[in-house]
DNA sequence: GTCTATAAAGTGATAGAC
DNA sequence: GTCTATCACTTTATAGAC
């Protein structure tokens, strides 16, 4: 959204633009302490600039916010969407691809779900429509593959439990991470390594919640 | 920490003191939307007073939020907290007991979680000291009976992912409900339907997380 | 494209009347 | 105790020089 390049820099390969810097200086920054936390200024010391190239580039705070939110929001439900177009899987191997999408993911960006959940609470409406849109196609084969779990007697969970399970078991590790690390006095690399784990135990473990011992 | 209570209002009843009032209406605002997004002004619109009577009774924003901030967390921590001193429980009630103050306690209030969690990521410190005394003793009982638990031959769960599955199962469902509802269809209704049912679920599913299928 | 200086608006907090 | 008016400071955004 940059208002003019007259001199794009056609400088060397790894040198990033201006409007980059910026830009990646604004998404840790909003990503970590949220819209109204984060100053202009900050992104602008963080990013290396002057605070009037922030406005140059990007028209204003707003602007370079919605941005990075999208851009965020789209990276967030990525990992979910690829693993549920391809036709060639099973159930059980798509939660195994799910979980671990997840976990890399999670790993790669862990402050992202935080971000996610906050903006959508800030904005149930706003978020809504870009969410329905990109997952509507892929609730309808969901819960077509689903039903015919069902019918082959595998289980006989809510489809709501289900992926409230999935997600949550995937996700809530991460979101909870400070306070679980505290309590259970886990390192960084001790978690990194549980969450390892957790690739091929929640798998598991969601297939024991779908036949039950008792 | 009113400065001062010359008319402490000894009227009827059920009627609340303007200093309640104010605290009432920030807890809500300071709740939902975080401390830098709240305006003093909005609190003091909320609680239908003015803005000066704010700093009359809570002589800053910052002490305001403090207070708010540490009552939520007690509340927060006080269901998990009562189940584990009582000596006369299996490990089994035990877990239902969580789960069921858990749901009962997030219904009341849904946005908590991600209060505390939002806090404890901004200020890892300040309320890790506050975090660590309330937990040492009540961690130490869950070890050992946990260890016990092993020892009878019923699980070999590291505990790290018995804590995190077991809060993860209870808490999820809330913190992402604005996603899940609106992928799984699910009104208001169905959904408090639905968490009632998890009171029952979750410690079957634990339980059988344990004693793996396969 | 990038900077300095400054305008314009927002926000927390207080003074002082009632 | 509660209000109105206002100060003091912060923060976003822009104007204009280079």
């Amino acid at each position: 959204m940059a208002r003019a390049k007259a001199k794009p820099k056609p400088s060397a390969d790894k040198e990033e633009t201006t409007e980059e810097r910026i830009k990646e200086a604004a998404r840790k920054l909003f990503t970590q302490k949220g819209f109204a936390a984060t100053r202009t200024r900050d992104i602008a010391e963080e990013a290396g600039i002057n605070l009037a190239l922030l406005n140059y580039y990007f028209r204003s705070k707003q602007k370079l916010y919605d941005l990075v939110m999208m851009e965020n929001f789209r990276e967030f439900i990525k990992g979910i969407t690829v693993n549920f177009t391809d036709e060639n899987l099973t159930m059980d191997q798509r939660i195994e691809k799910i979980v671990a999408a997840y976990v890399d993911m999670l790993t790669r960006l862990p402050d992202l779900p935080m971000f996610i959940l906050n903006e959508i609470r800030g904005n149930p409406s706003k978020i809504a429509a870009r969410l329905n849109e990109e997952l509507t196609p892929m609730r309808q084969q969901f819960f077509n593959r689903l039903i015919a779990s069902n019918k082959e007697g595998k289980t006989d969970l809510a489809p709501f439990h289900f992926v409230a399970n999935l997600v949550g078991l995937s996700i809530f590790p991460f979101i909870g991470r400070p306070i679980l690390q505290r309590v259970m006095q886990v390192n960084d690399e001790q978690f990194d390594q549980l969450m390892q784990e957790r690739k091929k135990l929640v798998p598991m473990w969601i297939k024991s919640m779908m036949t039950p011992a008792k």
